[in-house]
DNA sequence: TTTT
DNA sequence: TTTT
C-alpha cells in the first residue's frame, strides 16, 4: 500500500513531453500549505514533484496552469539515478493516478499569452475530474 | 491536505537522535512494495524515508526492527538543505502521525544482538498500534 | 488505520448542537461525486454524513453553507442505535479530524438569510484551513 | 474525491456471490480498532461492510477468511433502498479497489473444514497483494 | 451478530 | 526556484 493524498496550487505550468515510445508524460510541482507556522508564525509550504502519465498527461497539460488548486491522488515514488561524476541521487515524486479541479479556470492567473484552456475540445472534462487511470497499466 | 499511507517494511533498524532541546527523533526506512512488476517480470520497491518525533519515536526505537512489517501514516515533507560545496539539495521523507505493528514481534529478524523488545517496560503499545500524535505539536 | 479522505459540497447548512457536557458538534452531508456515470450516462453522488467536535464545529457551523465544496478528512465510524420499536439500527458517518475549504464564502449560495460568515470574529481561520485536531481527545 | 483506508480482522468468511450478468461479489466485514479507548478503558471496533467485485472477489473468497489481517483501500458507498413498508434506508459500504494480505494464512483460524487456501491455483496472489482494480471498470 |  |  502506497497512497499520497494532496491539494495544492501548480507553481508553474506542467511540462508535456513524450517518451521515445510515444507515452505522453506531464510534470508539475504542487505547493501544499504545511499545517502549521514556523517560528516567525509564517505558513511554509512543501514543494512536491508531480508526474502524470498518458491522457491524464495531456489533459493536465491543456487545463493547467501555474496557480490552479488541485487535489492529487497517487503513490510516493523513489528513483534513483546516478550523477555524471558517478554519484548515487534519489528523488521523490508522487506519481498521479486522479487529478481533480479544484478552482475555476477563470480564477488562476494564466502565464502562457497564447494558450487558451477554454477553446481546448480535444479531452472533455465531464466536469472538475479528470478520470482515473490503472497504476499498473503505467508505461514504467 | 497532505497524506501519506504506506505499507512497508523497515529496510534497517530504526536510529533514534535527540535534538539538542532533547526532543526525540527516529528514522528508518521503509520498503513498499510496488502494484506491478518491472519488464524482467520482477517486483520492485520503493526505499521511503520515514521520521517520527517525541514519544512516538522511542516507541518506535524500542519496539521496531529491520524486517518488520508497518503501516505508517503522516504527510510528505521536502526538506532543503546545503551541501559542503554549497549546493542545494532535497530530501523527501514522510513524517509519520502514527505507526501500527502488522507483525509479531517474534517472527521479524532481530539485528541488534543485546536489544530486546520484549522487557522494555518503559512505554505500553497497547495492542499494536503506537497511538497518535499531533502533526501539529511537532517541534519543528 | 482507518482513514477517510472526501472531496464534495455541502448538501445543507451544518447542524450545531451541544452535548450535556458542553461539547459542540455539527453535522452536515456532503455530495461527493462518484468517479463514474451510470446506465444513463449521469453522473451520480454518494451523500455522507459527517460530524465535526469541539471547536473545529463551531468553526464549521460558523463559516460553512449549502454549496460550499470542502475536504474532509477523518475517520469512517458505525454507530449502532435501538429504534423505537426496539430495532438495531446502523448508521455510517465520517468523523473529521480536518475540514479545508475551497471555494470562497462569496461563491457558495447563502441560504441563511441573517448569517454572515464575513463579520464572525470569533475564531480566525488563518487562510483556508480548519486546523486540525487530535482524534484522540474526543469525547466519545 | 473519495478514499477510505482500513486495516482490520474479517468478523466471518467472506460470502461470494454472482450478479444475474455472471459477475462475481463478495461482501465481508472488517472489524477495525478505534485508535482510543471508551469510558470503560476498553477498544471498540468499528464494523465496516466492504464488497468487491469481480475477480478480486473471487480471490477473497478463495483466501480469505474469519479473523485474517488484511489492509482494504477502496471509496465509501451510500447505498439507497425501500424497506418493503416504503421506508428509505440507507446502507454505507467500502467498494475496494484493492485489498491486501497482513498475516500469513496459517495463522487465522479456520472455520470452513473442507476449504484449502493452499491448493487452489486458479488465481495467483504473487505475493500477499490482491492486485488492483479500476473502479471505472466496475459493473454498477 | 461480529475480529484479535 | 517556487503557489495563494
Amino acid at each position: 500500500m502506497n497512497h499520497v493524498i494532496l491539494i495544492g496550487r501548480l507553481t508553474r505550468d506542467p511540462e508535456l513531453r513524450y517518451t521515445p515510445n510515444g507515452v505522453a508524460v506531464a510534470n508539475f510541482t504542487l505547493a501544499v500549505d504545511r499545517p502549521f507556522s514556523n517560528q516567525e508564525g509564517a505558513r511554509e509550504a512543501d514543494f512536491i514533484p508531480v508526474v502524470v502519465w498518458q491522457k491524464l498527461a495531456e489533459t493536465c497539460a491543456n487545463h493547467l496552469h501555474k496557480g490552479r488548486l488541485v487535489a492529487v491522488d497517487g503513490r510516493l515514488q523513489i528513483r534513483s539515478y546516478e550523477t555524471q561524476d558517478g554519484q548515487r541521487r534519489r528523488v521523490a515524486e508522487v506519481v498521479a493516478a486522479n487529478v481533480q479541479f479544484l478552482d475555476r479556470a477563470g480564477e488562476a492567473r494564466r502565464t502562457t499569452p497564447t494558450g487558451d484552456a477554454g477553446s481546448d475540445a480535444s479531452d472533455d472534462l465531464g466536469g472538475d475530474d479528470f478520470g482515473e487511470i490503472n497504476l499498473d497499466d503505467l508505461p514504467f
